[in-house]
DNA sequence: CGGACGCTACCTATCACAAGGTAGGCTGCA
DNA sequence: TGCAGCCTACCTTGTGATAGGTAGCGTCCG
């Protein structure tokens, strides 16, 4: 929050590509150390329990999340074409290595997390979609986009392909992201 | 495949449910032998290792993943009806009690399963996919669902919002599965 | 000036525990 | 007799976490 330390950084970093690979209950502090180049204890001394570090991970992605969708509020003013962008951006960032969103593993393992790392993945979520359904309701006022219903609802459909495409990348090889995007922007374009 | 012993099924039983709460590094052979009532190195006589009943495991669920494809084709003759079925389907066996496709969490730590459980994953996917494709090519035929693209592109998105949804009735408290299908189902509906 | 003080960042050593897996023995049914 | 099914006892490895200590940096008072 306030002191950006480069080596809390750097483990945060190391973190988020663990879960991303192997999930949460699948890294230990050893790996991330290593990675690091300190001890596993002086990880402690940042984070004092993982439940701490996982709490500080899916804040800083949050953080990192809004500053996307500003970026793409910014550069793509019709929300049709910010869809693509975004998938776009997904798919450079994420699918390109083979990983996945790291919220993904944290979902699939929710039960397991410490309650405060829970709370934090279902508000990096509520983020998400309140996010999309904004964007939805703009691309229908402007025409740009068309669905039935309640862009709340509809918001749920296009976060939950975001979702679930990013590990279709890895667990079903030859499966192109973009493709996936196009095709659910198709079914919603007038 | 060939004695179905009463014990091997529970422990395959209890493999899923932990599999679908916790995922499958959070398991272990100690916490299905308290369920099922036997000792932990008990399990090695029917599943030599881990991966050994992930493999299984899989396999079972593959075979009942086909017969329930099975049941609803001929209990629904028409695709956009099967669909909503199969919604239905998922949210009583898996959404009432809070948890999620099983295949849902072996995606997420996919790299660090065994090889054999990768591939039997995969093929899962595969025939959840391909089965989804012939319902889709079905109802277009037939005019009572309406998509752009192709059947199989199509699908993904299809098949992309039943495993993610699963997973917001338990990080997304509120959330309505059911509503969820509709939402998609209603995007399909000419 | 200078040294006592306290801070951050890291270390080594060690803990208690749980993981997957193995060895070998008992029991009861065909 | 033979073997499937289960047991107890044990092994190795790896886990998150703690204790206690050290090096280096800045600060502030006498």
């Amino acid at each position: 929050m306030i002191a950006p330390s480069t080596t809390r950084e750097a483990l945060l970093e190391a973190a988020a590509d663990h879960l991303q690979r192997v999930g949460w209950a699948s890294f230990s502090f050893r790996d991330l150390a290593t990675v690091v180049g300190i001890r596993a204890p002086s990880i402690h001394h940042h984070f004092p329990t993982k439940g701490d570090l996982g709490v500080a991970l899916v804040a800083w992605m949050r953080q990192r999340r809004a500053t996307h969708e500003a970026n793409l509020m910014e550069s793509f003013p019709d929300p049709r074409d910010r869809l693509l962008a975004l998938g776009d951006l997904i798919a450079d960032h994420i699918c390109a290595q083979h990983q996945s969103c790291p919220i993904y593993a944290l979902q699939a393992e929710f039960p397991v997390l410490p309650e405060a790392v829970q709370q934090e993945v279902s508000a990096w979520i509520e983020d998400a979609i309140s996010g999309l359904t904004r964007w939805l309701t703009e691309g229908r006022a402007r025409g740009s986009l068309r669905f039935p219903g309640e862009p709340a609802d509809h918001a749920l459909v296009v976060w939950s392909v975001l979702q679930q495409g990013t590990q279709l990348t890895r667990t079903r090889p030859g499966t192109d992201f973009r493709v996936l995007v196009r095709q659910l922007v198709a079914g919603m374009t007038p």
